[in-house]
DNA sequence: AGATAGCCGTAC
DNA sequence: TACGGCTATCTC
């Protein structure tokens, strides 16, 4: 027997097939997907068995060391999907295979993390009970009741007896895995669906099929997925749920496990490597069927999948962007669907606009839920122009915002403030008027190069200097670049010295279960204001708010990114979706500098349509998608004069190759120098992808044996 | 990734 | 000619 084995080394150079040979002994334990052990050169390695076969072309073979796992950890389809992303992502093939599974089953890291087992004992049927008394007594009873019982249990009767049992041979010991979390598995009520919700259910067909339901704030779509996952469940049926990792929140999870208790599995960044491969081992074993979490949970080795469940669809954070592979878990999603015959739902009060225009085209299914729950109307949006100087004499808080801050306050009603800091210190303002630099060609904001004290458009590469004067009310107060949570906590403290303030935002939150706590405490009014970054945004539901402010609605909108605008109408119309969502009327207000920008303008009527119409025609005008698909490359080395010179070859290469594309750069990217690194960026905007994996593939092969240039590709990143 | 073989410069 | 650093090549 010859084995095709994938090593997991993550070099482009050794991502391919080697074959080993299987001793007699362990050949009827081999399977694809299993993990073996294999000297490679001189260092002992894992890989992934990827091929078994009977002859190789190879002419001396090793032989493989053992088999690491008892059970397969990659499944057919799990094998399939790799192959499948590495294609999609050019990636490397062994780093498609890695993402999919839990860190524990990495070799290297995986050793540190082991499974935990407790102590139990049963009776030993041969053991003589006569002549026994008092607490030994009692553990015998309790264990001919239980049949085996928890050590720590025995132990609180007496340790002493029980020991003494142990040594006459009446105890035996018996090792129990356990998992590190618990469930409840008490199943509780559920909440009787509206007319509109029973609508979208009933149009879900448990087939192959994309759906896109657009359901405005408050609308009841989680008892929608909640209804279609029990449906599912009862068919025997298992189902994902796609959440972002900003709202994994326990309320979230909690929730799901109130409706199917030890059902679910939950994975998400708060738990420890060891709870992480303790859920993946739960699921393995199809103990869990529903399936909750964040991006990587679209790899959960379900088998048998009814349902994928992807709320808040329209989030950047499906996309992994930092590291290889590059790939969008919705991606993944419909080709697991595909593979198992099964509809994928994804949810948004805001869709991404792709994922609208494909609906529109009825590539996907559009489902609406255009109603409030509760059967209120939408808060109500007021907009304040920041650069009326009248009305923003107090720092950065508006005398609109602070009346109606007082104003509820004094009803003991609650606010929920959000300083927006997306894209914060990159671009530069004018203090006074809010004026932002933007590219003549791109129409997308300049970033600001320290070192060469240069404004440059990431896009085309468009540098100018910069100037010290605004040009547009000739005022000295450029590059004040953003504010942070803290500043303004200590303003609100001035203004509302009798209110109890909760600042929440990534320095105060990092603490494992301190967003937990927050969240509770400001549930039960133990705070009367939350103020916080985009983490007070997403999914939030608490009944008393019924004020939102916005101090700075334009950070994100200067961000230099061609869906800048989508996403701060994104951000604000879900942060304006917290407001007013039980039996009182809400109200929103946000502070501008640009209250004339459509992205503001809809976000004030709640006009997600009217939104998506004038985005379409910029991004049709301008050739960002969903009419063109976009690919960036990025260059990187340490010699800049090298990385340079590459990345304009790569740039000609592409110029001959690629004909019906716009081809962009290399222009310098975002953080051009990281640890002594240089970075060169060029954009690729194109219809027909046929051509350009085939000649990207060829430039990574190109470069695969360089190790001064670094080449890494992008296709459809969430931002630059 | 990590080991090794080949290539060139410099030091005696 | 001996040593060392740099680079290209190979790992079943």
């Amino acid at each position: 027997m010859i084995i095709g084995v994938l090593v997991e080394l993550s070099n482009k150079n050794v991502d391919r097939i080697f074959d080993y040979s299987v001793p007699l002994n362990l050949q009827k334990l081999i399977k694809l997907g299993i993990r073996v052990e294999v000297y490679f050169g001189k260092q002992k390695v894992e890989g992934f068995v990827l091929e078994i076969k009977n002859n190789t072309s190879v002419s001396s073979l090793k032989e493989i060391i053992r088999i690491v796992d008892s059970e397969v950890v990659l499944n057919d389809e799990l094998l399939y999907l790799g192959r499948t992303i590495q294609k999609n992502t050019l990636s490397t093939l062994i780093s498609c295979y890695q993402v999919m599974l839990p860190k524990a089953l990495k070799a290297k890291q995986g050793v540190l993390i082991n499974k935990k087992f407790d102590t139990y004992y049963r009776l030993n049927s041969k053991a003589n009970l006569f002549d026994i008394r008092g607490k030994q007594q009692d553990i015998i009873d309790i264990c001919r009741k239980k049949g085996s019982v928890l050590r720590k249990e025995l132990i609180e009767i007496s340790l002493s007896s029980l020991n003494t049992l142990i040594k006459k041979n009446i105890l035996i010991a018996e090792k129990k895995e356990h998992y590190r979390l618990a469930y409840n598995n008490l199943i509780a009520e559920k909440k009787e669906l509206t007319t509109d919700q029973k609508r979208v259910v009933s149009s879900v067909e448990m087939k192959e099929g994309i759906y896109l339901l657009y359901g405005v704030t408050g609308s009841g779509k989680t008892e929608v997925y909640m209804e279609l996952i029990e449906q599912v469940l009862k068919e025997g049926k298992t189902s994902i749920v796609l959440v972002p990792e900003i709202s994994l929140t326990p309320q979230m999870i909690d929730r799901f496990q109130r409706r199917f208790g030890d059902n679910i599995a939950a994975i998400h960044s708060a738990l420890s490597e060891g709870e992480k491969y303790d859920e993946w081992r739960r699921i393995v074993r199809q103990e869990a069927k529903i399936v909750i979490g964040a991006r990587s949970a679209i790899f959960a080795p379900l088998e048998n999948i009814g349902i994928i469940i992807i709320d808040e669809e329209h989030s950047d954070s499906y996309k992994q962007d930092d590291s290889n592979p590059r790939y969008n878990a919705k991606d993944v999603a419909f080709l697991r669907a595909k593979y198992h015959n099964c509809p994928v739902v994804m949810g948004s009060a805001t869709p991404l606009l792709e994922d609208f225009a494909r609906a529109k085209k009825g590539v996907y299914s559009l489902l609406t839920l255009l109603n409030r729950v509760n059967g209120k109307d939408l808060p109500l949006v007021k907009i304040v122009d920041m650069n009326d100087k009248i009305k923003t004499a107090k720092g950065h808080f508006s005398h609109l915002l602070i009346e109606a801050m007082a104003e509820r306050l004094e009803k003991n009603e609650q606010i929920i403030l959000l300083l927006n800091r997306r894209g914060y210190s990159s671009f530069v303002t004018c203090k006074s008027c809010g004026y932002t630099f933007k590219c003549p060609n791109c129409d997308i904001s300049l970033t600001y190069h320290k070192s060469s004290n240069t404004l440059r458009c990431h896009y085309c590469g468009y540098a100018t200097k910069v100037y010290d004067v605004c040009p547009k009310c000739n005022d000295k107060s450029l590059n004040d670049l953003g504010i942070g949570t803290e500043k303004i906590e200590e303003e609100l403290r001035r203004l509302f010295s009798q209110s109890r303030i909760l600042r929440m935002d990534f320095d105060t939150t990092s603490k494992k279960g301190a967003h937990e706590k927050m969240i509770t405490a400001f549930r039960q009014h133990e705070y009367d204001i939350l103020l916080g970054t985009q983490i007070v945004a997403k999914g939030l539901d608490f009944e008393n708010v019924t004020l939102v402010g916005v101090i700075n609605a334009d950070t994100s909108l200067n961000i230099p990114d061609f869906r800048s605008s989508e996403n701060t109408f994104s951000l604000l119309s879900q942060v304006a979706g917290r407001s007013g969502r039980s039996n009182k009327n809400g109200e929103v207000i946000i502070q501008t500098f640009n209250p004339d920008h459509y992205a503001i303008k809809y976000t004030k009527m709640h006009d997600y349509l009217g939104f998506y119409n004038k985005e379409m025609a910029i991004r049709y005008e301008l050739k960002y998608p969903p009419y063109y698909f976009i690919c960036y490359i990025k260059i990187s080395g340490k010699d800049k004069e090298n990385v340079n010179n590459e990345a304009l070859k790569i740039k000609r290469a592409l110029d001959r190759n690629i004909n019906d594309a716009i081809i962009l750069g290399p222009s310098s990217c975002t953080i051009f120098k990281l640890n002594n690194i240089y970075r060169y960026g060029i954009i690729i905007k194109y219809k027909n992808d046929k051509f350009i994996r085939e000649i990207l593939n060829k430039i990574i092969e190109h470069y695969k044996g360089n190790i001064k240039i670094k080449i890494d590709i992008d296709f459809n990143p969430s931002h630059f």
